[in-house]
DNA sequence: GTCCGGATCACT
DNA sequence: GTGATCCGGACA
């Protein structure tokens, strides 16, 4: 069994492009985040890319402690607080010692932790990259850990058979480098974060 | 040492 | 539109 979910899990290899090249790739797959022995389940309907190039980026100009798990190596995670109460949960991406990575912005849920208030709704308790953080247990404590099972959170590719449609648009919350279109969500999904 | 503002969210 | 609430980074 543990057998079969090692061989489902996307490699680091395939992180290891462009973020703006993974972060489309991204939709469809699924996050998996385990708690206590409980496998939280999370469709990814929703990413941003972000890197060197890029003034939005927190490596944009130069390494720091906060940054450094975004130079990283592919297939890690970069962690962060943001506005004091949430967290954001990024994929790293590219080559060891590039700043570049993949925001994970919506998930879908196939569970709902019992952490999460009853008036949450289903779609929408994972709609926004700081609920997807509260609603997973996602803090810097998983800052610079690879994604596998070791580090209980993991992501699984695309079933061949899901279909969607993708939209490309602008980031969301951005003051600089607004105008850049690496933004990528399922078109009419209801756990998009926003429209 | 001090100050500022952010890849957010819920509420008015 | 605004408050909550933390802390890294910029500047002195």
């Amino acid at each position: 069994m543990a057998e079969s979910l090692i061989n489902l899990q996307i490699k680091p290899e395939w992180f290891a492009r462009s973020a703006d090249r993974v972060a489309p790739d991204l939709l469809g797959c699924t996050l998996v985040r385990q708690i206590e022995g409980i496998s939280y389940r999370g469709l990814i309907v929703e990413t941003e890319a972000y890197d060197a190039t890029d003034p939005a980026c927190h490596g944009y100009k130069r390494q720091t402690e906060r940054n450094r798990a975004i130079f990283g190596q592919p297939g890690s995670l970069y962690v962060y607080l943001i506005y004091g109460i949430y967290h954001c949960i990024n994929i790293v991406c590219d080559r060891t010692d590039y700043c570049s990575a993949v925001l994970i912005r919506a998930l879908d849920l196939d569970l709902i932790p019992e952490w999460v208030s009853e008036k949450e709704k289903r779609s929408r308790v994972a709609a926004g990259p700081g609920k997807l953080c509260r609603a997973l247990q996602i803090d810097r404590s998983l800052n610079s850990l690879p994604l596998s099972l070791g580090s209980n959170i993991w992501i699984e590719p695309k079933a061949v058979d899901l279909e969607f449609s993708v939209v490309q648009t602008t980031r969301i919350g951005l003051t600089q480098g607004a105008d850049i279109p690496w933004r990528w969500y399922i078109q009419n999904h209801p756990a998009v974060s926003k429209y």
